[in-house]
DNA sequence: CCAAATTGTTTTAAGCCTAAAATGTTTCCC
DNA sequence: GGGAAACATTTTAGGCTTAAAACAATTTGG
């Protein structure tokens, strides 16, 4: 081979990008696999939620954030943190203080702010509810090894990290 | 150590289900874990579609399954492919036969189905959207090695295998 | 053949969700 | 102090989504 093959081997990887369209078929079909993944649990736990519980998904989601936080969140905290646009939390607090498994409150030193919280109710019947849902997603995930699971942490927080950066690129 | 100690050891691990409430923290972590990167990624695709072209992620989700059926496919095809509910797509390609993306006929041998294609615009207009959201995924996914991407693979096919036995188990 | 079960789609009712605009409140800083 | 910017929430308009019921057409098993 000639020695000038190096050469025209880096002008060629230099311009490919902008030549040839690279190939990203791979990304792609991990993305559906995630995606399919996701989508197959959502589901699967949607129902369970509904036929053992009588409650949607996002109620026990955001009943779920308020259990971590004794002290109650602040609308958009839940927003931030359930990564849900503002408005939806709005309608969804409205609804669970409704039916008696929220407290909300305007706070008292800032009165932008509505601090809310789980009520008795509301948290004696998340932690009932917790438990069986935690035996659902080891029943889900059953199949995958103490390694699978921790390998599969590592890559998807490499992933999430990943996601995030490319995100902030386009709106820093 | 004595020679019962086995035996012990197999009685404990056995009752253990029963008396002592096993620990899915883990468990429970990854599945947090999935659905934060699968949200992300989700929300920046859903922005960069509407930004870019004005279209909705589920209309793009349609399209891409339709372009890869050039004879169509009936609307329960279309259901399952996506795992969305029957009146989910018939809503969906509504809208799309509207705006002149799909069109939509009866099956002359079975008059229950309904098969749809794309249009010459709707395979025109999602190949320039599929061009341009292949390269998002790829910058979303960029800082994965090809090892990385591989391995996931390996991972995400066993939790689907996983998840979707789990799902059988329940909805035999 | 024909009733019953099955299959494919649509309809219904309710709730979820988003982006963008509007409203009210606080902070910043000149 | 006072106006502008920033922040927290709600409202609005439109679309997405589901489960369940209703409807229509086909297949199946006596």
């Amino acid at each position: 081979m000639p020695a000038v093959s190096d050469c025209t081997e880096m002008l060629d990887s230099e311009t490919k990008a902008v030549e040839t369209p690279e190939d990203h078929a791979e990304e792609l079909r991990l993305w559906l696999r995630l995606l399919t993944c996701t989508t197959l649990v959502e589901g699967e736990v949607r129902g369970r939620l509904r036929q053992r519980f009588d409650v949607t998904l996002p109620r026990f989601d955001l009943m779920a954030q308020l259990d971590k936080a004794p002290d109650g969140m602040t609308l958009s905290d839940v927003s931030k943190r359930m990564m849900v646009s503002n408005g939806n939390v709005t309608g969804l607090v409205e609804r669970l203080v409704e039916s008696g498994h929220l407290d909300r409150r305007t706070s008292e030193t800032d009165r932008r702010v509505q601090v809310i919280r789980l009520t008795k109710l509301g948290r004696a019947e998340f932690r009932r509810m917790a438990a069986e849902h935690e035996t659902w997603i080891a029943d889900l995930f059953a199949d995958l090894t103490p390694k699978d699971v921790r390998e599969l942490m590592r890559l998807l927080a490499k992933t999430k990290a990943s996601a995030q950066k490319s995100a902030a690129r386009r709106r820093p």
